[in-house]
DNA sequence: GTGAGACTGGAAAGCGCATTCCGTCCGGAG
DNA sequence: CTCCGGACGGAATGCGCTTTCCAGTCTCAC
């Protein structure tokens, strides 16, 4: 009833337990071709299914892979996740999750939880906080390391992490050029606290390119990192675009630093009957898979996001010295949410 | 360098390693307060971290718990993760993923690697497909659980596991009931293959409350169980509503599955300039959260998805005998996709 | 004052496997 | 025919921790 265990299929075979190992589990020696069959027929009969967690023990490495994220249901996370995933197993390696609710301390539990299985590597998406929000996991990080771990970080550099750098500024630079080309010049930016790293990264980014070219900011709307902070703006930004269309100025053009903030918005200019893009325009960032099937279809900078997971994976698992490009290229997809 | 072990901890503070096991990883015998004292004293001053993989070698449970789902990405299976995540973090436990690309092959695997680990519960998220095609997955986890495993599905039976059931065939009878009331009598399936047996539950209910309220099904139309699928049916859909159109008949009312079908539909209708819902009806089924965002809005069978990731770890995590209420209700939500 | 309990801390036996080390056997070179 | 090297199977050790089991101490009732 209870499991075998390797030592019950060597008996089983008639060979010792070294030999059973050898056979079963690949080692670089292997044994006579008699006896691997008599062990692997044994194997077979008593339905032996290898303890990884003592294969873990004696080996000290366990084939795990600790991934953490913000927040699995939100598709930027849940694509780099089904990238990271897709690796994982491409490289023999089993996910652990963990999803944070967008909880820095979360964030060091997950981490330390993870040193605590003894996953090979760690791999932690989403976008940085404030350096004090950071210290813990980053300190839990360097543990990590300095225990023979390996670290690996989509989004900003924490602690002693490789670093997938998401596009960012280059992203957002080069959508608002896009936007200035297609004859935009005044705009809002939707962005989210300053601890908000990668918001920060994004509505910089912009909002230097637009003085750069010439264009003017109007207003700096801070919300929630999410749909309902997109929502939320909602009112304000009508006001903006009454404002304007009130003066006869051309209608403004709202930068949302996530594509999830720019539909909330557009349900909630919906909601007060402001049109986009008559009314406003609005643009986002990160082309999530469902973007494309909305109406309007949004403008916004398409990054790879499968692929990062992908890449993240890829440094976690690299033998070391082994430097993985971590290039990762970005595109602006213009569509009609900004047509002029 | 190399990390400390509870033995090292249990010198540091000069007593013997069972004390400081006792101390250190919550046994029913706590030593006495000055020994605890000096105890985590030497753990925090060392940096101990405990080693998961000899605690589950040693008490032979691994607080891990399997979670295999169809498509990590896809809003419905990262929906139920999230529910199951969240939950398994309140019952200390951590989170195994496997994404399995809709490939019962992979499934397999999956589960057979879960057992390896040792997980203490495995579940496994996501339509059924043919007996053919579920029986390996089916006997995996019947030597799981012949192994003292617990296994959990959320979807339609399978083996030996628990199961939490999503209200197909409820809800898509309310669905058509809701259509019928609404005055809708004129109705095309966007059904997947016969082997997708959430698909055949959705479909077959609602034709059956179709046939009862007097209504007439086209056509039944089978696409892949996605996105894709529901776009590629969108010539035939527009064909038929051509149909009606030419030969003065109602606007037919497309059920489609699934909400990711729905709104691959809708993206298809759109760009072949028919009009939802003047020209088609288009209901889902799911009510994923971007949902409700889309425009049109799509009518929609909500079903809580969160919840039923919940209540699958509960029933895995649930001492034996504790029967885990599975009931989950479900909530037809009309909306603009469907007015007349 | 004595013995029975109730506690407490420590020694030691595993948990299931990988791997080092050792002894044996074989073939081939000298 | 001898000797050496290589191949091969098995015994034994250890991975880091939990959990008996044991022996010693303390308390309290009698």
């Amino acid at each position: 009833m209870a499991r075998p265990r390797l030592q019950d299929v060597a008996n089983h075979a008639g060979v010792s337990l070294a030999t059973a190992s050898r056979v079963l589990n690949g080692s670089s020696r292997q044994p006579g071709p008699e006896l691997v069959e008599r062990v692997r027929a044994a194997a077979a009969d008593l339905g032996y299914v290898v303890n990884a967690q003592a294969q873990a023990l004696a080996r000290s490495r366990t084939g795990l892979l600790g991934l953490v994220v913000q927040d699995i249901s939100d598709p930027y996370f849940s694509s780099i996740a089904a990238g990271a995933q897709a690796a994982a197993r491409e490289h023999g390696r089993m996910v652990l999750l963990a999803s944070t609710e967008r909880d820095p301390d979360a964030e060091r539990d997950a981490v330390a939880a993870f040193a605590a299985h003894r996953v090979d590597a760690i791999v932690v998406a989403g976008t940085r906080w404030s350096p004090e929000e950071d210290a813990p996991v980053a300190a839990e990080l360097e543990t990590f390391e300095a225990g023979g771990g390996r670290a690996v970080v989509v989004g900003q550099p924490l602690g002693p992490a490789r670093v997938v750098r998401p596009p960012n500024a280059a992203g957002a630079a080069d959508l608002a050029a896009a936007l200035h080309e297609q004859g935009h010049r005044r705009f809002v930016l939707l962005s989210a606290p300053d601890r908000v790293v990668t918001a920060q990264e994004r509505a910089g980014a912009f909002a230097d390119a637009v003085a750069a070219g010439g264009g003017e900011v109007l207003e700096v709307i801070e919300q929630q990192f999410s749909r309902d902070g997109g929502f939320a703006a909602g009112d304000r930004v009508a006001e903006i675009a009454r404002e304007s269309a009130g003066a006869g100025l051309d209608a403004p053009c709202v930068f949302a630093v996530t594509d999830v903030m720019a539909i909330g918005l557009i349900a909630r200019l919906r909601d007060l009957d402001v049109a986009v893009p008559d009314d406003v325009r609005v643009a986002g960032f990160d082309d999530i898979p469902t973007l494309r099937d909305h109406v309007p279809s949004v403008t916004t900078v398409s990054i790879p996001l499968e692929e990062m997971g992908r890449l993240a994976v890829a440094a976690a698992v690299a033998e070391e010295g082994a430097e993985v490009g971590a290039a990762v290229g970005h595109e602006v997809v213009l569509r009609e949410s900004t047509a002029r």
